[in-house]
DNA sequence: AAACTTTTTTATAATCATTACAAAAATTTC
DNA sequence: GAAATTTTTGTAATGATTATAAAAAAGTTT
């Protein structure tokens, strides 16, 4: 059993080629990719599958908490497969989603008395990439 | 010169009909309504208004630093003309986004190397009211 | 303030990410 | 391994947002 398909059992969910290649992916790349992405890049692999998949595999992901769906960018979702909690910079420049270490964010679970769930901690501004290539 | 018109004024934005009336509204309404419901809201107002207006207005209002867009709402985008810091709560149970104080959250314009210009804190989870009609 | 220039708004059509749906395929159960 | 269930596919629909060009409004000049 792969690490992709131990992970799909712990949440109960049955093992199947394209939760397995979704996966893989997701923990092979951790670049924030929508979900047009994981289905062009898949596509060598798996030819037959839909894009439709993408986004139904996703959704589940996020429902078991396997991922993160990242609302950062107002143009699309992006998929993050790490949940440890961090924040996250869409650079005006490139357009690139990235990770930040997150800034002293309570970990309360009732806040000014509203159950929390979920945290994002999103930014923007201009990555570090951008910043040193533009000097 | 009405409050609205001295903020557009002070924005260098000159003062129309739909500008004021949209900053009028969201001055008024801190219910971070969603395009169309602010269309909607105004037709009595403003028959002739156009619903690309709205977007339009929306849009320059953001630039300029009038009011925030806000990406908590994976379907829409809401408006919010409150820009001090604070965080948003997306209500899982009733689907409003309520205000919640910001956490710990860093004012500071260089993180991890990278620029910041905006920030967004984000919650999903259950709002207070829900929690107290539920009872 | 009429004439001209620039900006804003309108109305319509287009775009494009996401979802709905029903049939086909794969997986699980017995 | 056949029946029942779940998953996937393929296509069409949805719906928020944007593009575009013409019309209207606002600002400028004389």
């Amino acid at each position: 059993m792969t690490r992709a398909e131990e992970r799909l059992a712990e949440k109960g969910l049955s093992i199947t080629q394209p939760r397995v290649a979704i996966l893989n992916y997701l923990m092979e790349h951790h670049t924030h990719p929508i979900v047009e992405t994981i289905y062009n890049d898949l596509k060598p692999e798996l030819p037959g599958m839909s894009l439709t998949t993408v986004y139904n595999t996703v959704k589940l992901f996020n429902k078991v908490g396997l991922i993160q769906m990242l609302t950062i960018d107002e143009h699309q979702i992006c998929v993050d497969e790490n949940t440890c909690p961090h924040g996250h910079l869409l650079c005006e420049k490139c357009g690139k989603v990235v990770d930040v270490p997150i800034q002293g964010m309570s970990k309360k679970k009732i806040i000014d008395g509203n159950l929390i769930h979920e945290i994002h901690q999103y930014y923007k501004g201009i990555c570090k990439d951008c910043l040193n290539s533009s000097k």
